[in-house]
Order: structure tokens, then sequence, then C-alpha cells
DNA sequence: CGAGTGACCAATTAGTAATATGGTCACATG
DNA sequence: CATGTGACCATATTACTAATTGGTCACTCG
């Protein structure tokens, strides 16, 4: 049973000066310390301001979390696009979307554990950073197979959506970090066996 | 840093009635109580024996609970091997094996929660039972792909042992009791779009 | 009226002492 | 010798309290 927590999303004016000291703040800190271990008087006194503060702009301290896991994942999504526009062919892209998306996130693991495990985290809760994560990767490969097809390297006749969602549940225990954590032994080698496989189900 | 814990092979008399009383008290009290809530001491007081006789037989708690992971883990293999000697052609047999393999699972999870989360823990601490479980699995799929390639159902270019384990990745966050619990909602619809690329990308 | 805060509350967490548990061993008993 | 155990130890877990923390609100100040 879960208590009536006030709602994650934005509060007070949505372009603030202050508000994004409050999330440059909480990216120093919980990268540092941690998500528990930072307090939201922590961020107040780093930005100077009271505690009470903090919460003209933000619902709650999880609403800063998410702000900050937005951008983490944000940043992964970035990678993956630089990658995806310098690949040649469809079936290029498609490799380097998924090894990249793979690449980046243990990458992360490793180099930034804490901002990692909100990542892992909001993936379990379902925030909404995690969802909007899914959904463009969704668009993503979307994109890819349908230039793909175009271009006949890709078979037709299954549904694109089938195609997609295929794709991208087969990669799951690659992509989301929630599960990547338990797979990080199996990389790359287990990922690029699932990347061969799924390339072989898209041979016309 | 873990301290030096006993062995968790078998100790005293391999096969001997009390070794089978104390897995068969165990059973009853892994999957009412759990593995935490379930003293040594309960188990001794169940078969009329005490606590320091059951050491004659197991090294260690955990090896109790393996021997029960172990049986656990082999009656859904049990159920899957059933499966498949119904089923008629390889591909459904495929199809059958990795559903079967998905469905007792979620089974398990809903009617035996208990044994379910030492099943779990098991696969995420790398128990041997885990191990066994992934290797038979191994060893029914690549009877399978072998059977589907010989009728010519199956495509015969790709090596088959990258075949098999990238069918086994892919299938990763479905198959290992640890990572699907957190893609129990994902669940037919999820496992059944991943099967049905498996079978595209098997194709000749 | 908008920017900003101290004081306050319920709920979570940290700290700690007492208890319980996993595991061992020397020793009964027949 | 085979079967079986009570007493014992170090560590883990619990139970309980004190201290923090997330979050709110009436209020100040310019």
């Amino acid at each position: 049973m879960t208590s009536p927590l006030p709602d994650s999303g934005p509060r007070g004016p949505a372009e603030h000066a202050i508000r994004e000291q409050i999330v440059a703040a909480a990216g120093r800190h919980f990268s540092r310390y941690g998500y528990d271990k930072t307090t939201v008087s922590d961020l107040a006194d780093a930005i100077g301001f009271s505690k009470a503060y903090i919460y003209k702009f933000f619902n709650s301290k999880q609403a800063i979390a998410e702000a900050i896991c937005m951008t983490t994942l944000g940043s992964i999504l970035g990678d993956i696009e630089t990658t995806i526009a310098q690949a040649r062919t469809p079936t290029e892209k498609l490799r380097k979307l998924l090894e990249t998306a793979v690449s980046t996130s243990v990458k992360l693991f490793f180099n930034d554990r804490k901002l990692y495990d909100i990542a892992a985290h909001s993936c379990g809760e379902g925030w909404s950073p995690s969802l909007a994560y899914t959904e463009q990767l969704v668009a993503l490969v979307s994109r890819v197979v349908m230039e793909g097809r175009q271009a006949g390297e890709f078979e037709r006749k299954t549904p694109l959506d089938e195609t997609v969602h295929g794709i991208l549940s087969s990669m799951n225990g690659y992509l989301r970090p929630l599960l990547l954590q338990y797979n990080l032994d199996s990389v790359p080698e287990g990922s690029n066996k699932v990347i061969a496989l799924i390339l072989r189900s898209l041979a016309p």
C-alpha cells in the first residue's frame, strides 16, 4: 500500500534559473553520494536557498530524481543517434543502434554507478523517464526497420509493430538498466549473439 | 568479502532415508514460510532429530535450499519435456519448449511464490542447480534445433552453438526466474513476440 | 503579490543492545 | 563403529528508541 504521494509532474514555472540550479546540484550530489544519501536539505544548501523553496519547483524528491534520470537516459539516446548517423546501411544502423545502447549503458554502470542505480530504479518503478526512453527506442528501431524494408534489406511480411516489439523484447535483458545489471557478464558475447539472431530474423 | 562458507556439495551417505526426510521437511517449510523464516532447528524438529544431525547430511542451510531448488527447476524441465514430446514438427517443438518454460515458471511464481523466490535467488547467486537448469535448456534447445535442421525446417548456415545461445540469450528475460519477475506484465505478449522472432531467424 | 523561509508533523532511517541462528565439536550411547 | 546429541561460538537478525528526513503551511519581507 503506497501512501498518497504528491504528483511527480512539474510545479512552478517550467523554465526558471532556480529550477536548473536544483537539477544541476542534484546531478552532482546524486552522482557522488547516491539518491538515498542525498537529502533535500543538501540540495537546498547547495543552491543557497531553503528546503521549502525547492518544493516550489518540484513536487517531491523523486521528481528531482526523474529529471536527472531523464537527462541520463537522454544522453544514452544521444549516443545512439550519433552512432546511427555514422552507419551506412540499415543493417549496420540496427546493429550499431543495439550495440551502442548496450555498451553505453554498461559504461554508465562502471563510470557513474550512482546515476545508473537511479536509472535502474526508475525502470523498476515505471517512472515516466523510463517509459519515454522505451518509447524513443521503439521510435528509433521503427525508423531503421522501415528504412531497411524500403531498401530491400529486411523482410516485409511480418507486421512492422510485431517486428519492432520482437526486437526490443528479445533485447530486453540488455537494454533495460534494471535487467542489464544481471547480464553484465554476458556482454558483449551474449548481446551480440542476440543481435545476430535479430538480423537473421530480418532476412528477406 | 564473503566469509569462508562450508562447501555446498553433499556430505554423508548420498542415499539415505534421513537425507530425504530433511529434503521433504525443507520442501514443506520453505514453501510455507520461506527460506529466511525457516530455521535449521525447525527442520530438525520436523524430522525429530537434533540440529547437529542435519549437518551430517548437508554442509549448510544453503545446500538444503539447493536441493529444493534442484527439484523445483527439475519439475519445470519435466513439464517442458512432456510438452515437447507431444509436438510434431521441430518448429512446434521449439515453440512449445519456450512457451512452456515461460508459462510453467509464471505458474510457479503465482502458486508457490516462496519456492520461486529460492529459484530466483539461486539464479542470482549462480548456484549449481541454476547452472544445471541452464545446461539442460541448452541441451534441449540444441536437440530440437538439430532435429529441425535435419528435417529441413531450419537454416544450417549459422554454427549450431551460435544459434542455440542466441535463442537462449534472447529469451533470457523470460527464462531465468530472476529476470522473469520483472517481465511478468509482458507475458505472454512479449515472450510470444520473441518466440516468433526466433522462429523467423531459423527460416532456411 | 511574488520571492522566500522557520517551524512543524508524520514517516522513515540510524544506532544499538538483546536475541536468535547457522554451524562446529567433543562426547555419549548401544 | 555408526548413530546421534548438548553445549558452545561468532555472526546475523531482531526489537526498540532516538535522530533524520520528506513534505507542508502559515507567515514574513520588500
